[in-house]
DNA sequence: ATCACTTGTGGGAGCGCTCCCACAGTACCT
DNA sequence: AGGTACTGTGGGAGCGCTCCCACAAGTGAT
């Protein structure tokens, strides 16, 4: 490890001159051997690298920041004010992702929360201090203006998981309408007919989708749209039970349930239960997510799981890329990077 | 929000000798009004703040960091290599609790992950290189380094959770005695006499303080310690499906068990109803976390639930102080601060 | 021998702040 | 009147880098 303790004068850390001085060299010379440019004779090049691992010189990442105008740094935005996304894996595995495909690199993670309104002036604050050299944003809503400032202050940025149609930044997401379609088109492969489905927040693009691949498995398996079917939920276990309570009311016939989150799926096998309904003799149930919960659930559930330590390596690289790319505005192409992941249906015995 | 677009020369972003030349000041006295100084009179302060507001002027944290060496950031450091410390809600309520705390400040969250062997010599790097102002340990094992390094480069620094006793840093932690000690006395007021525990990981050092809050309790209530009742497990679901095994096998008349973590709590679960044993009827169950898992299990898991965001704002709070009081090492007390937060059991239908 | 490149190197200028010394102005004592 | 103290202010110096221009030395063509 790096440190030796006092040097030089009173215990400072070593500077680039120092040294410079120390392998008889430039102070030019030695930042160009840390920054790795090939204008440097080997033999130059091997007497700096002595001097470095001799004084312990580690760069001073304020003064470069400073006279090259970057930060190295990334920022990770998180603007959900919600205690939900915390509880769930979605965050942390992105987080995980992100944390592996950094660690090659000098980046460095910034995390910041964009829940609060103040926190929201904060964080304006810091992109047009251009604090970071890119931003990864995670879970948006359909009305956020953060992509747009973002894009106006041409701050490299990468979107996450569900994202608007109109979206001018670059975005990696995973397939939710083929995730949906791949739920139900089980649902009905286990001869299940009057599958309802239980929607996530309407206004996040991505629970928009699964219901358009739920429509579609249904109508292309040649079943006619049953909008009596559909409930609108928020992602929650609270509209789980609601909207499952309203589903019973409205079609007590129905034989299965496609919730749009597995906590959702949760709130919805509670009333199920109280309901005397049996999982899945009477009614399948199907979630989405496929957290922690879902394996725990009795009986476990069958839930649509998301690559998402590969969507957060996929954002980075994205991202490291856009930033790499950096050139006059003018230049840059209107068509952004898209990447969609596929997804994967977990059985289990609850379907 | 700040940033009216280009200004002065070719788009860059006001500094602070603009903002003076607008002002009709001095740049000093433009940074004394930044940084609130009292020596400025209010007439100059109000022109200096208008003059802010029209450039719309945020300082430039490289230039700050490098002139007074702050950085005005500090790190969360996760020396965490394992999946599991992410699936569970601990993690992501002690970055809440850190959060909240935080946007009062002008402080940064630095996210670094300290798995694997190279991240570790990143983390070295960046603590030698004395990139935050301070930094915030989680989940630290017995044997690990960090604490030590910390405190040798002088590096304001607190621990969280599970600690050894030795440490020379600030530490906030719950009282895993006391919360042990609950889940145990609950036990025994609902008539319980022959209570196993599973523990945890016992290098780390909550775990341990658990077990001896377990036997404690059966002590003092009377109970000779019964060391075949105890079963070393290590927080995973494996472990309690394997620990639980062997309690059947060895005392196949035990009638609840501790377990150390919820998880764990699972895993044991599984195994007693493959035993045929009912929860609660047969064998009582307590966990410890009070994650999600525990209130979708079958039936809901009663389980120590410790208050992990106000434990990340106490970190916060300690570790602020801790930078603000930045002296010359002479003059430091060798006694940390130590924080302990008392736990609470949530009482549910498995016990 | 001259010119034109190329390769490697040194070091000045400057990034935008904070720190601190100098000093003008005012107030209150002797 | 002179001294002493305090308040408010301006601006030089310097933090540790990167960028880039200047230039020495070598190479090969004319």
């Amino acid at each position: 490890m790096a440190g030796h303790g006092a040097r030089g004068r009173s215990g400072g850390r070593p500077t680039l001159e120092e040294v410079a001085a120390r392998a008889g060299v430039g102070r030019g010379t030695v930042s160009r051997v840390i920054n790795g440019s090939p204008r440097v004779s080997d033999a130059t090049r091997a007497a700096v690298e002595a001097a470095v691992a001799e004084l312990g010189y580690v760069p001073n990442t304020a003064a470069r920041a400073l006279a090259a105008n970057r930060t190295d740094a990334i920022a990770l935005v998180v603007p959900e004010p919600e205690t939900r996304f915390f509880a769930e894996p979605y965050f942390s595995d992105i987080l995980r992702g992100v944390g592996a495909e950094l660690s090659d690199t000098e980046m460095q993670l910034l995390l910041i929360f964009a829940g609060s309104d103040r926190e929201r002036q904060r964080l304006a604050q810091y992109l047009a201090a251009h604090r970071v050299d890119g931003v990864l944003l995670v879970s948006v809503h359909a009305d956020d203006p953060l992509p747009d400032l973002l894009a106006q202050l041409e701050i490299p940025a990468v979107i996450s998981g569900p994202r608007s149609a109109a979206e001018r930044l670059a975005s990696v997401d995973s397939d939710n309408y083929g995730g949906a379609r791949s739920a139900v088109e089980h649902l009905l492969s286990r001869g299940r007919r009057r599958i309802a489905h239980i929607t996530g927040r309407l206004d996040v693009y991505g629970a928009q989708r699964r219901v358009d691949g739920y429509r579609d498995a249904l109508l292309d398996a040649g079943h006619a749209p049953d909008e009596g079917l559909i409930e609108a939920g928020d992602f929650t276990e609270e509209s789980g039970r609601s909207a499952m309570a309203a589903l019973l009311e409205r079609r007590p016939d129905l034989d299965a349930v496609f919730a749009a989150s597995d906590v959702t799926a949760a709130g919805a096998r509670q009333v199920l239960r109280e309901a005397g309904r049996r999982i899945p003799e009477d009614v399948a149930l199907v979630g989405y997510d496929d957290s922690a919960i879902a394996r725990h659930m009795e009986p476990p559930l069958t839930s649509v799981r998301q690559p998402i330590v590969e969507m957060g390596r996929a954002m980075i690289d994205l991202l490291l890329t856009e930033i790499a790319d950096r050139r006059p505005a003018a230049s840059r192409g209107l068509e952004r990077q898209q990447v969609v992941l596929a997804t994967q249906l977990m059985e289990r015995a609850s379907s």
